[in-house]
DNA sequence: TAACTGTACTACGCTACATAGTACACCTAT
DNA sequence: ATAGGTGTACTATGTAGCGTAGTACAGTTA
């Protein structure tokens, strides 16, 4: 279910935690459902049980899992808004990108044209 | 003309190279201008040569300034086309950065006044 | 000649990241 | 109660990237 790319110049650990947020948009992960243990998933990913330990408590600090010791960690009830939330917080972000676009010359009806086919490819797979 | 934040988590050099380009984009540096010197640059951000050689040294490598030992450093013929390429191989980036967002549950119609905000803003600049 | 330019190199310190190992407290099934 | 799972905390080590410091060399220009 996780993958993880050790060449990336992209942290190990945040890679996991940018997974974990994208399956409970995706809905692969819904609130309640249990994560793997730090130790299992560290045997699965092959990489240390701190750096696991690390995504995991980044995850609890954003409000998207719940750690429960000696059970375990859950999809918290409110992840998906938690991350909907961040989600909106970053449309600044997305702002400057774009407009760095236009500054390249990118043509406004470009821009259109890539939504368009994000959100009729992204209805067509709920279909 | 330049300006560096000390405490951003990204790498001083690479704020350098970025600003450079926006700068270009933005037709405040144009082909064939001079580059503050090294030593000159590191003197005014109060940082070491070493770094802004090291940006310098990047911008060459994308072909947005050339390095002329012994006289200078200046604008290259072709930077703007460089960086507008470079932007549009982008493109994919900010697809999946999209894609984020419709998952998050944001309307594509905010998408597109965004985008039309910025398209409209950008063109009153230049009158 | 002197002062500027870019370039190259070594050395040092700092921080982030990842690993390794150990230990503790909690829960649960046996 | 015991064993084995869970999360958590801690120290220690190694590596890589970044930034600084200092020095040195070659080319250009006034």
């Amino acid at each position: 279910m996780f993958s993880i790319d050790p060449m990336s110049r992209c942290p190990v650990y945040e890679q996991l935690v940018e997974q974990v947020e994208t399956y409970v948009l995706k809905g692969i992960l819904k609130a309640g459902d249990q994560m793997p243990s730090v130790r299992s998933l560290s045997l699965t990913l092959s990489v240390n049980p701190n750096t696991v330990q690390k995504a995991y408590s980044e995850l609890d600090f954003r409000g998207i899992i719940q750690s429960v010791p000696g059970k375990g960690c859950f999809v918290s009830k409110d992840a998906f808004y938690a991350i909907e939330k961040k989600k909106r917080s970053h449309l600044n972000g997305l702002k400057d990108q774009i407009e760095e676009m236009r500054l390249a010359g990118i043509e406004k009806q470009e821009l259109i044209y890539l939504i368009n086919q994000i959100y009729e490819a992204g209805g067509k797979e709920n279909d």
